[in-house]
DNA sequence: CTGTTAGCGCTTTCAC
DNA sequence: GTGAAAGCGCTAACAG
């Protein structure tokens, strides 16, 4: 029974076959003139589509066209939690902007979704109804959601994802790009350098950065983006944000600069640059003085306006990256296989950073 | 032929009658036993399941469950101009955010449609494969939108859309709060009162407000906007800006301040929070203190941190909007027929208007 | 260029 | 509690 929302209005929409009829073709023939997909007569088109107007016709219905081509033209996007957090941070907006655009340009239309759902939502990434899914620095243990799609036989790309998982990835130079920074602030001579870093799972909470935690980590860039520091400092600790927003950086940079003079950093690496915002933030709350007192890096390469200086940092194309996952797609549901890249970052001088003070 | 993207691997994938048939039952007690939805021996269920599981099969295509049950599960959400564009807007965001988070409640998903895509995408207005679909503060004339949608038999909700389409809208009160700060300046003894508006249509360049441009518009908030500003300074006139950011503001506000001090306004009603920071930006750079030499007044209450001052504005609950948008759908896809709603602005005093400086 | 035939994978009466 | 039958609306071979 019961097709569409029963609601008072509608009689019975009509359907291709109805069109077909009234025209006195058959209806793959009136299939075709819709599409395109074949040779036909002009007359017979014209027909086509004058009976299709008679009737309030407007094209093949979605739903049934997807199940006989076995494609719904949907592409899922899986965001960390809700849309409301997401979409606070500008490096997602960017890349999903750029993904958005360039899965149009394939004409495939963005699903939204989120972590959160519960598996027995009708749009769960179980359940979706899409060609492929691309996995947005997600805290997923990204390896289960990908063994479910696989077995569900939809293609996947990951973005910072795990690159093991066999599929191909969209990274940024998480690890160099951070070590990049860090070696600056080693050559300024800054020995006592803490981090900040992003959270290492979904929900994480302020905490110690804790070898246990660091290994129990799921979100990707985070961990590389620790190592990059590592790199340069191996003993570096640090605090984990609870999110990547500037509210964060301040508690996690209040954690670390509220202690003994001679407790304090001199200098924090921020796994963001909302993160470091924060931080810078935190120092002033605290009277300090940023760089002179204190160093600060970021990472991403966003504008942050409400600071008082331009913060040193490394950019990341965060729009190419959604477009390369975007073109991965689309290459994807061509028949393609698509290979993983990686986009280098460009350094950006800023003002945060100085020669650590005297003790 | 072809089913799925013919990759290399996945022969062919399971389908729940192969998955009937290892179980050594019908297809339709197979299905019963996925969905629950009619009664089966708790034995059935497990010998289903177990050869569910031998044979990967992870449930139904929603492909096919939706052609069957006329249903996708999908709900579109069409918004103005890209979504990097669109995404600058916390407002858009909030609302975005509390309908996504109402849908997930309904297990429904949000697609993402952009009023830019062609109508040869498979995912346009014309063809998504759409439960219901909401209009967010479009530019599409939306009646337009509407009659396309009315022919398909997708239902239709609008926030802030044009109310006589016979559609339940979610609406704010963007007359009565605009002329609510309107009455403050008056009340202040401004008389010499600009605008700034909101584009009036997609894509509009920073041009006068003319009587025309505002016949034409289609963004049904800037007319009402200005209506309100009307109610309380007829005469007034204004600036259409190109976008809704404080580069665009600024811009505004720069054509409107940077003219004989004898021709400029007092005051300065900008029709967002993010325009009237921009305004505010333009008086700095002119020289002029806010609010001392300009009283400024916004819309939409959403926090900027990088004003020096809180900005006199009316706060709107843009969460609560989505959030009414999406039961709004639930309700019209549980066959209910929902209610237009207005909810009210709330004042916020601020620190961004005073009495007029004298001449 | 057009029509015939078949079936995508599933859910849902309805009878047992 | 289970099975048989029907068909959602469309497109893709293939034959003419």
């Amino acid at each position: 029974m019961g097709r569409r929302s029963d609601n008072a209005d509608a009689e019975a929409r009509a359907t291709l076959s109805d069109v077909a009829a009234r025209a006195g073709v058959s209806p793959s023939t009136a299939s075709i003139a819709f599409s395109g997909q074949g040779p036909v007569s002009d007359s017979t088109k014209a027909r086509v589509r004058a009976a299709a107007e008679e009737l309030d016709y407007t094209g093949p219905d979605p739903l049934a066209r997807s199940l006989r081509t076995g494609r719904s033209g949907i592409v899922g996007a899986l965001i960390p939690q809700r849309i409301g957090t997401s979409f606070r941070d500008p490096v997602i907006i960017q890349t999903l902007d750029g993904l958005a655009e360039e899965l149009g340009q394939g004409g495939s239309g963005l699903l939204l979704l989120s972590e959160r759902t519960r598996d027995t939502d009708r749009v769960s990434i179980e359940a979706a109804p899409v060609d492929a899914l691309v996995l947005l620095g997600c805290g997923v243990s990204s390896t289960t959601a990908i063994s479910v799609l696989r077995r569900r036989g939809v293609p996947v790309i990951t973005i910072e994802g795990d690159p093991e998982a066999g599929v191909a990835n969209i990274d940024v130079d998480n690890r160099g790009g951070t070590r990049l920074l860090a070696g600056k602030l080693r050559d300024l001579g800054h020995r006592d350098v803490a981090l900040v870093t992003l959270p290492l799972a979904i929900a994480d909470d302020l905490a110690p950065l804790t070898a246990a935690a660091l290994d129990a980590a799921t979100v990707r860039p985070a961990v590389t983006r620790t190592h990059g520091a590592r790199d340069v400092f191996p003993d570096a600790q640090g605090i984990v944000a609870s999110g990547s927003t500037i509210a964060d950086g301040r508690a996690a940079g209040r954690v670390l600069l509220d202690v003994p003079p001679s407790d304090r950093p001199t200098a924090i690496i921020a796994q963001s640059d909302l993160l470091a915002a924060g931080v810078v933030f935190a120092a002033q709350d605290l009277g300090l003085s940023v760089p002179r007192d204190l160093s600060v890096v970021g990472f991403d390469g966003i504008r942050i306006d409400e600071l008082p200086m331009p913060l040193t940092t490394v950019a990341q194309p965060a729009q190419e990256k959604g477009t390369a996952a975007g073109r991965a797609v689309v290459d994807l549901l061509d028949g393609g296989r698509p290979e993983s890249r990686c986009f280098p970052v460009v350094f950006e001088p800023g003002a945060t950073i100085a020669l650590p003070a005297a003790r």
